[in-house]
DNA sequence: GTTCTTGCAAAATATTTGCAAGACG
DNA sequence: CGTCTTGCAAATATTTTGCAAGAAC
């Protein structure tokens, strides 16, 4: 996404775009998956730690990020979908967390399963997140057990 | 559950059954909802946080506990399926985080809808979290807003 | 000027580990 | 004995805040 396009964002969310705060949206919106701070931390060298925490909390309140709790921690992931604030919003997905690299993977293409909530609840967001093994580390398992069998 | 129950469960999962570990499950057991560390440590008092810590990390190793990760931070729960250790198991149901009071509620009779993941990904469990607020706090907005209204 | 934003340092939390003493068999 | 478990203290890691300087308007 370019700084247009993320100035624009910025600006429909009714947050200020500050030189930061378009940084910040700009690496989420190039991130292939949701990012800890931490990870965010390590990409935007140029950002204090403390000044991407407020601008996630800006962008949270905003409904520019959705934030995923997994076995990881927190992860911030910029969403794409066109209601704002805290209305449940339609760019929901499951995730996959793998125990083995711990990486949390987006899985755009399978939306969040709906669920009928009980009388009283009201929904905002959901997460859904599967817990196991990705693809790459079966492989790489795969191919070690392979070889322990060779040996 | 009682003592001797406890002390089974423990046995079946090949975990040996100490008087603290005994004291643990039986809490686990017997709350109505998932708890985080911190909330054990109120519960009970006679064991260290560290002995928790590592009763947990047991449990967890062998498939007594499911760990719920939300924005609450990583809650841990009683494990009601049949099946053991690291496979998915049959317990799996959606909980649901008040936004408002923090507390994360078991929506037992909600079972986890289930999803087809991508080739290659192999799960292992799920966690699915609705945020949002609780019937408790919906009532008391509403209490509030009548109030004020009125006045 | 006034308000908003930022970086730095530090506080507050939360999680995890090392180690020695004790329990268990 | 030798192994496993536990409590305590401390190390780590993570998240959050206070504050003063600077930017924006």
């Amino acid at each position: 996404m370019n700084t247009q396009r993320c100035q624009e964002m910025l600006e429909e969310h009714q947050v200020k775009p500050t030189a930061n705060r378009i940084v910040l949206i700009k690496t989420l919106a190039e991130a292939e998956r949701p990012l800890s701070l931490a990870e965010l931390e390590q990409r935007i060298i140029t950002i204090d730690k403390s000044g991407i925490f407020r601008g996630l909390c800006m962008f949270k309140d905003h409904g520019l990020v959705h934030v995923i709790e997994d076995a990881g921690g927190v992860r911030y992931e910029l969403c794409r979908s066109h209601r704002h604030h805290h209305d449940a919003d339609d760019d929901m997905h499951v995730h996959f967390y793998c125990e083995r690299c711990h990486i949390t993977y987006c899985l755009d293409q399978i939306p969040l399963p709906m669920v009928e909530l009980p009388e009283g609840y009201q929904m905002q967001t959901a997460n859904y997140i599967v817990k196991g093994i990705c693809p790459t580390c079966c492989q790489l398992e795969q191919k070690r057990n392979l070889r322990l069998n060779i040996t």
